[in-house]
DNA sequence: AATTTTATTAAATTATTTTTTAACGTATTT
DNA sequence: AAATACGTTAAAAAATAATTTAATAAAATT
């Protein structure tokens, strides 16, 4: 009777880990979608099944990976804020928690990302708009410079436009502006839901 | 004379030029950001100045690389639908143009993946959900499982609240239904604009 | 103060990805 | 029909990136 229950429970196990790790994969591959490298992805995708928070070593056993591929890849989540440094009294191992409210990984992730790259390219199209402006006036620009400078400054002043709708965009999701647009619905099983 | 407005005009192209490559430069870093390396980058943002369809000999001489390495870079970019080939009497090269709408960028590069994403996560989701209410409904299990099990459930079913939450973004951004709650502003030159 | 524990950095190795050269197949022109 | 032009695939080479082992630094314990 006890060897049965036993058994059970183990089955139960393997279950559930079985469960977590169809997700798990499915959380790496689709990180992998956006640039993040397999491991890492992993390594998150591991973390937010962790319902208490993790250490270097626990990591390490959990991927089967050295202790620094664990140090540079969760600092690298760090980075985008997906995970955070927790602090507990006791264990003076550093402790690690995932960011499970993926609204918030969204945000962090791609807001982060958009900002970045609307700065950076609204720093470049205002440096070329400059230079264009420029051709532009300059009366010893022939004709056919002149028309592709043209068209190029249209461009990237349409460029522009979408840049600050990037911003916007993050800034709206940021500050929870957007739910009141596309709002969260209560998720009901999948079972009824043709997905 | 002629000699003089010669050299003004090498002056002007030159800066045409210069002024193009820094815009160029920021598309394919920003582009690096999530996933696309940094020659597909560089093509897309090359393709992205020219105003008539180019050839695969013409990004090869542009980008001085190979054939066949535009030949690949340009399918991954018509994968993502950002690149498209276009057809004109004459040349029997093929010829492409990049899409110039970034909004149309957008939407195609975040929208799809985000739809992918979504449908992996939900079929991993659904998957699990089943085997965790397998588990919960097996009176054998124990009770620490039971918890975890439990905890898993409630996390996953609201990972799919944002997944279908990503799914109509994704919509919405391309039905355009997204613009009349973040509407793209005309730009105003990067002159009076604090950036 | 010496030892141990923990995390990080550096160097070396391994694996992966990118790029090229070479070969191939198909279509077009002569 | 032969020759040429074009694009793609395959194999090889080159370049990058990921991972590990070894070394170091910093903190905590004994």
């Amino acid at each position: 009777m006890e060897e049965k229950t036993n058994k059970n429970q183990n089955k139960s196990e393997e279950m559930l880990n079985h469960a977590e790790r169809a997700v798990i994969n499915s959380i790496a591959e689709t990180m992998d979608l956006y640039g993040v490298t397999p491991s890492i992805g992993r390594l998150y995708a591991t973390l937010y099944f962790k319902h208490n928070p993790q250490t270097l070593d626990d990591m390490k056993d959990e991927l089967g990976m050295s202790k620094p591929s664990m140090s540079t890849a969760v600092r690298k989540l760090q980075d985008i804020n997906i995970v955070k440094k927790v602090w507990e009294k006791g264990s003076r191992k550093d402790l690690f928690m995932a960011e499970k409210n993926f609204f918030h990984y969204f945000s962090q992730f791609f807001g982060d990302k958009w900002e970045r790259e609307a700065k950076l390219n609204l720093s470049a199209i205002n440096y070329a708009e400059d230079q264009l402006n420029e051709i532009l006036t300059d009366e010893e620009t022939n004709e056919e410079i002149k028309q592709r400078a043209e068209q190029d400054l249209q461009q990237i002043r349409e460029y522009r436009s979408y840049c600050h709708w990037l911003e916007r965009l993050a800034q709206s999701i940021e500050s929870g502006e957007i739910f009141e647009f596309l709002p969260v619905e209560e998720s009901n099983s999948g079972k009824d839901n043709k997905n």
